[in-house]
DNA sequence: CCAACCATGTAAGCTGTTACATGATTGA
DNA sequence: TCAATCATGTAACAGCTTACATGGTTGG
């Protein structure tokens, strides 16, 4: 793989990023963090991390000063791009802790209008799946499940809509944020 | 790999298994599977399918009779000790579609008390996650977070709640089943 | 001084996925 | 007849993860 490969740097690459740009840390703090907090669910192992933090150094992603890992401005360019694609509706439907790990870095772009897009394509993703599992649950297919697999559907069903209920508490939350900021 | 690899088959492996012990189907009957049920995101596409059911057959977990890929009765006691696995604080934090799946198949056995030991082992991992978020929520970590950071997290704990009373809901469920059963 | 943690890596492999290819069949 | 769908595959690779290896430092 090039340094100009389009689709790098991988999601393990774009949250080292997002975690060296908040702060610049060592490799080793930048691993400790993978075990210590709970959203993002990657490996804390070397075997993950210190590969992926050379192909960043490599792809001029991020520069170590002083052991201090930090983002570069190519770096923090590329996780812009990254956190302000718009969610869609496969990724909420197989990646939804991806996408709130977006969500929880776009903090780092600073821009209540970004913010507001993505919650509102977020909500719109999430409420499309919700209503293609209903479809399903009442179509045929679902008839001729189990009591057990209409059970599992229903599990999805309410995760959505719990999904659903955040998405708008966000929203209102944000639109308090901004006029309390005038 | 060999066909005695004691981690065969994966956890693809065990869905084919499953929905072919369910009904024997064509290999493409059991590819279109995947196209239509919302459950178990994985890809329908040729180049994920039929390398598995290969493989499964060459382990002789299936077996193809008049064009029907049929469970054989290796592959449905393999099958069945993967459903019975207990559910972990691991598999609920990183593979949840994982486990309702795992739940929906285990229609196939046909075992309340298995079932009832499957939904409160369950219970039991959901609970836990949910307490060491809102520990972590509590933490120091968390104080230090950002708005984006701490809603994120909130995200997490009400999926986590959500599984929880959909957890009740189905122990509750099955507990009538067996009284009107009887 | 010995265990435990700090700190950094490599090698191998697992699990799928995407992209590509190919021929048969069928309906409009 | 021409597109669409049926039906089956291979090759290449992405994106991790696990297991292993290796030295330094520090506290009890």
């Amino acid at each position: 793989m090039s340094a100009s490969d389009i689709t790098f740097p991988t999601k393990l690459g774009f949250v080292l990023i997002a975690h060296a740009q908040a702060q610049p840390r060592t490799a080793y703090a930048l691993r400790k963090l993978f075990e210590t907090t709970p959203v993002g669910r990657f490996s804390s192992s070397p075997g993950s991390i210190y590969p992926a933090l050379k192909k960043l150094e490599a792809a001029g992603l991020t520069a170590t000063k002083d052991g201090l890992v930090h983002a570069t401005a190519k770096g923090r360019q590329a996780l812009r791009a990254w956190l302000c694609e718009p969610v869609t509706l496969a990724e909420v439907g197989r990646e939804l802790e991806i996408t709130l790990l977006r969500f929880a870095f776009l903090d780092l772009v600073d821009d209540a209008m970004l913010t507001m897009r993505f919650l509102t394509s977020f909500r719109a993703a999430v409420s499309e799946q919700l209503k293609q599992l209903i479809a399903f649950l009442q179509s045929e297919g679902a008839a001729s499940m189990s009591w057990h697999g209409k059970l599992a559907v229903e599990s999805g069903r309410i995760a959505y809509e719990a999904q659903l209920h955040w998405a708008d508490h966000a929203i209102s939350r944000l639109k308090k944020n901004a006029q309390s900021k005038r």
